[in-house]
DNA sequence: GAGTGGTCTAGACCACGGG
DNA sequence: CCGTGGTCTAGACCACTCT
């Protein structure tokens, strides 16, 4: 603390100290997206503080996505994220491409499945209606940015399952079964990623998150797709564009 | 670990473990929203298990919006959130109100401003124009859920300052000077709290929170208020409907 | 096998809230 | 003043990645 030698001396507390310096080097462009960090116990030696602290600093950048982890692996500074705009009838691979960002999806599983009485709800259709639940992780330039289910009703999609989900699902409920949307109801809200989708997102249990529920409708006020996602916070920034009614 | 007194028993991770039990005993009802948890240490007594560990379980809970705490008080159940619709030109106050909750407002600062050139190119007036600014704090049920600062132009709504806003500026832009909004442009991501807003929340730096970005404008398409918004993660969820374009 | 982050312990002192 | 969470230390071992 007494010692000049750099720039080291601490003025208030080291988490917030090191958050701070760490941030500057990757606002002032020293540090770019992609870059590794040094290892934790590299900055403990460097900057004389414990590793615990040394963490500390480092989920406060985390937290403010600017950083991410790759488990066991290292940290690094993160990519810009998306903008997304989820009222819009327009699909994830098109809207990430037009960003000039490299999509890529995989359906983690397809099947079709009984509605339980919280979607028969949503779709208005009797319990056990059939449905078709997909499961698919989204990735931007090789990074899993989302999970998501979608489910659609069976009987407005018959075969649907005949299908690759890979790509994009908003051409096959247009093209294969004339499908389109009208309306949109989307929720969203802050939540910790834990369990499957912190599996699949291959993040720890607990990285914060944003929640995304949509409920398309076509003109006919039919249900077209029920959409719950899971979001890495750090991957997305939300935009909406409305009249006022 | 081998002690079969209670439910002791350790079957993973132990703040993962820890996370799951409180997690249960708040959905099961058996703690409520505002109920205050045990202390750290009494925590650290009762499970064995060193208090780095506790926090690490309680961080958990607290990113998935289940609990917070007040600085240097204790740990708390979080009370549901405020639905909120950010395309919708009604007040934080009736909405509020409307779900059975008890909004309040305090104006922390009001004063003109020359526009810097950001705000200038919002408002699509010249750099140095006079532009209102109107930092706001607002609570739901006496807890701070959200700071704001909210900047209109001068030229618009003379004599705004005179104005309490401790009650709804949406009543005094549309009594007072006529201003209705006909269209919203709004943006959001999760953020962390930090310096300022951590402060005024009386939170933590670091929390998780969530960054709302809106720019209205009128029939006319002259933007009749921009408004920077930053909430508790835990406080609030999001809510829009709208037609596809 | 070496290096990384992930988990955990057992202490310590500090700053602030509230009775 | 006491109890609380906030910060910090200095270790340890584990599980996984990467080469």
């Amino acid at each position: 603390m007494t010692k000049g030698e750099n720039d080291q001396r601490l003025e208030g507390l080291h988490y917030l100290e090191m958050r701070d310096r760490l941030a500057a080097r990757i606002a002032s462009g020293e540090l770019k997206p992609g870059d590794k960090l040094a290892s934790e116990r590299r900055l403990q030696d460097e900057l004389g503080i414990a590793r615990g602290t040394i963490r500390e600093g480092l989920f406060q950048l985390e937290a403010e996505g600017l950083i991410y982890r790759r488990d066991r692996s290292g940290w690094y500074v993160s990519p810009p994220p998306v903008v997304y705009d989820p009222t819009r009838w327009e699909g994830f691979i098109s809207y990430v491409e037009a960003q000039g960002r490299v999509p890529a999806t995989e359906t983690v599983s397809a099947e079709t499945l009984a509605a339980d009485p919280f979607l028969a709800e949503v779709f208005g259709r009797p319990v056990g209606a059939p449905l078709h639940h997909i499961r698919r992780r989204r990735h931007v330039d090789g990074r899993a940015v989302l999970v998501e289910q979608i489910v659609v009703d069976a009987a407005l999609t018959p075969d649907l399952l005949r299908h690759s989900f890979d790509q994009s699902l908003t051409e096959i409920l247009k093209n294969g079964y004339g499908l389109s949307v009208a309306r949109n109801l989307v929720s969203m809200q802050p939540c910790a990623l834990t369990g499957r989708e912190a599996e699949a997102l291959r993040v720890k249990s607990g990285l914060p998150g944003l929640a995304v529920q949509r409920t398309s409708y076509d003109a006919q006020g039919r249900v077209v797709e029920f959409d719950r996602e899971h979001w890495r916070h750090d991957a997305v920034r939300i935009s909406v564009d409305t009249r006022v009614r």
